[in-house]
RNA sequence: GCCCAGGUAGCUCAGUUGGUAGAGCAGCGGAUUGAAAAUCCGCGUGUCGCUGGUUCGAUUCCGGCCCUGGGCA
């Protein structure tokens, strides 16, 4: 039986790992997968760094820009397809590459089977939380799910919402399914982990590099482009780092420098909650 | 040169009827199991422009000086 060789690289954004994947993938034979989320998005392109048509070409490459703009993938979804490719991959290296903290720990740890829950299931859920403040929430939650308001270190929103959503759909708390046994994505396979980390003055160089070459490129009329969809400002693609900076200067409501500060601050912020997880999540892996 | 308004945290500003000061943003740290490029939590000592004076005590009141806007010449 051929050996299932799995390369994991992670990193910060900006950190070079598309680059990397696709030096593996050409030396080994290997295919690229995509585990950073907004990179499955069809749309945006130069703003969410996917790599350009010359890369794909180079290489076997999945999940890059194959989810339409206006779908919300989740983590879950994510998980479902890597299952789905990794089936068929037996044969060659699987080279994951990507900044999304979640996707690699399920790849190594596992994520919890939930059913699907309805969108009226969410939307109910929302509904109860609207307008309530931090205290409210809390109180709220602690009294329709106990154990999950318990491992809510605050009531957050997002997860408020979701904890009551599958309560709605389930009538189980989001803590039994997240208590079953997990199966880690990659179990059985042969894994190698590659952590980039070019330290944050370095990054903070790269970050403001890169985005004034995606402003070359095009970024804003990407991003015009976006807009002119009219989509749900809600879906993840609208909360691509670039969008709102992008968008408000379209709309004159941002001078260019001004557009490109906020750009490349909120991606310096984004940079540090990744190496946040890492430091934390994946302190154990190897660094590069 | 004269007049007016300012000079307080990295930035934009608030405030102290005299007892050495606090917001937003930025920054730093943290959390993270179907929105994760999301969402959320925590962290505020800084010659209060400089220098004299009054005062037990001045960032606050008074004088002078410097700097920045604006106005008049």
């Amino acid at each position: 039986m051929a050996r299932k060789i799995a390369v994991l690289i992670a990193g910060p954004t900006a950190s070079g790992k598309s680059a990397l994947a696709l030096d593996m993938a050409r030396e080994r034979g290997g295919i690229v997968v995509n585990a950073d989320a907004l990179q499955v998005y069809e749309g945006l392109r130069l703003v969410t760094a996917r790599p350009s048509d010359a890369d794909l070409a180079a290489a076997p490459h999945r999940l890059y820009g194959s989810v339409p703009a206006a779908q919300r993938f989740s983590t879950g979804d994510w998980v479902r397809a890597v299952a789905g490719i990794i089936a068929e991959s037996a044969g060659v290296p699987v080279i994951f590459a990507g900044g999304t903290g979640l996707y690699f720990e399920a790849l190594t740890k596992g994520f919890a089977e939930v059913p699907a829950v309805p969108a009226d299931a969410v939307a109910a859920a929302e509904a109860e939380i609207a307008g309530l403040d931090r205290g409210a929430r809390g109180r709220l939650i602690a009294a329709r799910d106990p154990v999950i308001a318990a491992r809510l270190k605050a009531p957050d929103p997002q997860r408020v919402v979701r904890a009551l959503a599958v309560l709605n759909a389930t009538g189980r708390s989001l803590a039994s399914f997240q208590d079953a046994a997990q199966t880690p994505l990659l179990a059985g396979w042969q894994v190698e982990r590659y952590l980039l980390d070019p330290g944050r003055e370095a990054l903070r160089a790269r970050i403001a590099r890169r985005f004034a070459a995606m402003l070359e490129q095009g970024a804003a009329a990407e991003v015009a482009a976006l807009l002119a969809r009219a989509l749900d400002p809600s879906l993840p693609v609208m909360k691509a780092i670039g969008v709102r900076e992008i968008g408000a200067f379209l709309a004159g409501q941002m001078s260019e420098a001004e557009m490109v500060e906020a750009a490349v601050i909120a991606t310096r912020q984004y940079a540090k909650r990744q190496r946040t997880w890492f430091r934390g999540r994946m302190a154990d892996w190897p660094r590069r």
